[in-house]
RNA sequence: GCCCUCCUAGCUCAAUUGGCAGAGCAGCUGACUCUUAAUCAGCGGGUUCCAGGUUCGAGUCCUGGGGGGGGCACCA
């Protein structure tokens, strides 16, 4: 029994531990049944007790964190939250007897407690649990964050996202609204009549985009193997193989940089619909977004905070269905100003803003004209159609029309958020354009390598079909008005943080 | 990979020209049965990211390293 100081935070929470053995309490709890949610007991308002009344108001049963303690002689306030809400706790030394009375006094901040009691009006008119027992499910050993202000490093919130998740509500809800856009797109996809599949992440041919990829090895069978870069390919033959509507919702990996709109590994769902076109697929498109953004608040509208810390004015976006269609040359125009078929003014015109084009093809300079002067201006949500056939190997080209690709972009706030095809499934057609896009690429530049069983299975026929894609991780930022890919993402990569102290390195 | 910038107590933040490293919260002791980031009195708490350098003196200046953030490039 040592009376000695302790400064030391952590021994102090040790110390509490073995007091809390020490009354007979299990200081890491046990299953706790039949427990409400905060938010459904704050429900419950009406029926609470007042000051003055008789009756004792509902008996209920609830579990969480402590989060604040306000301790006033044989009564203690607590605020518990879980993850449907907070609400206080009235712990009074004569309403809970001499044992629970003992625990509550070994109670810290962040410590988890379960408790029983009756619903009712503090004096000053908050709605509180008047704790009749306690029941102690885990002791913090760790001192939480500051009260008032939470976690705030972003680092450290991505490092410790646990700590991150329940010091800042606004987190929490971040990833518990990102969890409701997939289930609505699982859900619209569903009631679509589309299948869920599941296709290889390591692959020997990474294909189906331009991107660099993730390398890895399987030892025994002596074998290099690429992380998956996109699910095009894969879900394509499986349309050859007679499912007529297929998606897949899963992890690509790009090794490429990364930044406040760029993660490693992130979230694609890409969804190909038999017999369909890409004016099918922006129906879908509008499902799909449409019943996401509503699964989140109810409400078609936005207001979205462009680029970090909110620096610009806040924007309000519209996500109203149906949303406008307009052709890539007709934007082309509207912004930048030039006719997009006369390939001296685009050129000049991407001079002019200093886009370097000496020995570039007139569509590549058409292409950076156009992010660079267009996709900046479209607020949006607008979809952008018809491209230039040769940005778009995989894409069918319009009828009568060869040099207009069936795609569109759909774009909010400068942001590509989706992107569709009327697929292309002539096999010869697809051979010639992958020889293409491969010739002008370095040896290492793989997704380098011709995927030769794929345009096998286009020759054994693929349906006319709309395929479409959506970033995941970009949609969550815009609808829940996150300016950086790393609040939608639960662990974000990071470098390892360097070990001070430790040996052995 | 390049440029800019940040790293101080468990957490949130101060520290003038280079001059004794501070506050709030959290913690500890005491008072308090209706508080609201409770309040009041008292107490303890630091490898200033790391390693060097300049200096009588470095949290502050210089060099190198680590990690983060923003931008560029690559991409979605």
């Amino acid at each position: 029994m040592s009376e000695e100081k302790n400064d030391d935070l952590e021994a102090v929470r040790a110390e509490k531990l073995r007091k809390i053995e020490a009354l007979g309490v299990d200081p890491w709890g046990r299953r706790f049944d039949d427990h409400s949610a905060i938010a459904d007991v704050r429900a419950r308002a009406p029926e609470a007790a007042q000051p003055g009344d008789e009756v004792p108001g509902p008996r209920v049963r609830i579990a969480g964190r402590i989060m604040l303690r306000r301790v006033q002689g044989n009564v203690h306030f607590l605020e518990l939250r879980d993850w449907t809400g907070r609400i206080q706790l009235f712990v009074g030394k004569k309403q809970v007897g001499p044992e629970a009375w003992e625990l509550a006094k070994q109670l810290d901040l962040s410590d988890l407690l379960g408790v029983d009691g009756t619903l009712g009006f503090t004096k000053t008119g908050e709605l509180t649990v008047f704790a009749e027992s306690l029941t102690f499910l885990g002791k913090s050993l760790l001192p939480p964050p500051e009260k008032w202000h939470g976690l705030t490093d972003i680092e450290a919130r991505s490092r410790m996202r646990y700590l991150d998740l329940f010091s800042n509500p606004e987190s929490l809800q971040t990833f518990l609204g990102r969890s409701k856009i997939v289930s609505s797109i699982r859900r619209t996809l569903e009631s679509r009549g589309f299948v869920e599949i599941e296709g290889p992440t390591m692959q020997s041919i990474a294909g189906g985009a331009a991107a660099r990829p993730f390398v890895t090895h399987h030892n025994a069978l002596g074998l290099d193997l690429y992380l998956r870069i996109a699910l095009e390919l894969h879900l394509k033959r499986l349309l050859v193989g007679g499912m007529e509507r297929v998606f897949e919702l899963g992890r690509v990996y790009r090794n490429e940089g990364i930044s406040r709109k760029h993660n490693p590994e992130f979230t694609m769902m890409e969804a190909y619909q038999a017999y369909g076109d890409y004016h099918t697929m922006m129906e879908l498109t509008e499902a799909l977004i449409g019943n996401a953004i509503l699964a989140v608040d109810g409400n078609y509208t936005r207001t979205i905070h462009v680029g970090p810390e909110g620096e610009a004015a806040p924007v309000t976006v519209d996500f109203t269905p149906p949303w406008p269609r307009k052709t890539y040359n007709e934007l082309v125009l509207e912004h930048a100003g030039v006719d997009p078929a006369d390939p001296e003014a685009v050129k000049a015109r991407a001079e002019s803003l200093g886009l370097e084009t000496a020995g570039k093809d007139p569509v590549v300079i058409l292409g950076e004209l156009f992010e660079e002067a267009v996709e900046d201006q479209l607020v949006g949500p607008v979809f952008v159609i018809d491209y230039p056939a040769p940005l778009c190997p995989l894409t069918k080209r319009k009828a009568g029309r060869p040099e207009i690709a069936e795609r569109f972009e759909l774009f909010v706030l400068g942001m590509e958020l989706a992107n569709a095809y009327t697929e292309l499934n002539d096999p010869i057609l697809q051979e010639q354009l992958f020889r293409q896009q491969l010739a002008g690429l370095p040896e290492e530049e793989s997704m380098a390598k011709m995927d030769e069983d794929f345009i096998k299975a286009l020759k054994h026929a693929m349906p006319p079909a709309g395929g479409l894609g959506i970033g995941i991780d970009r949609l969550c930022m815009l609808l829940l008005d996150r300016p950086s890919i790393r609040d939608v993402i639960l662990f974000p990569l990071l470098r390892p943080q360097s070990s001070l102290g430790s040996v052995g390195g």
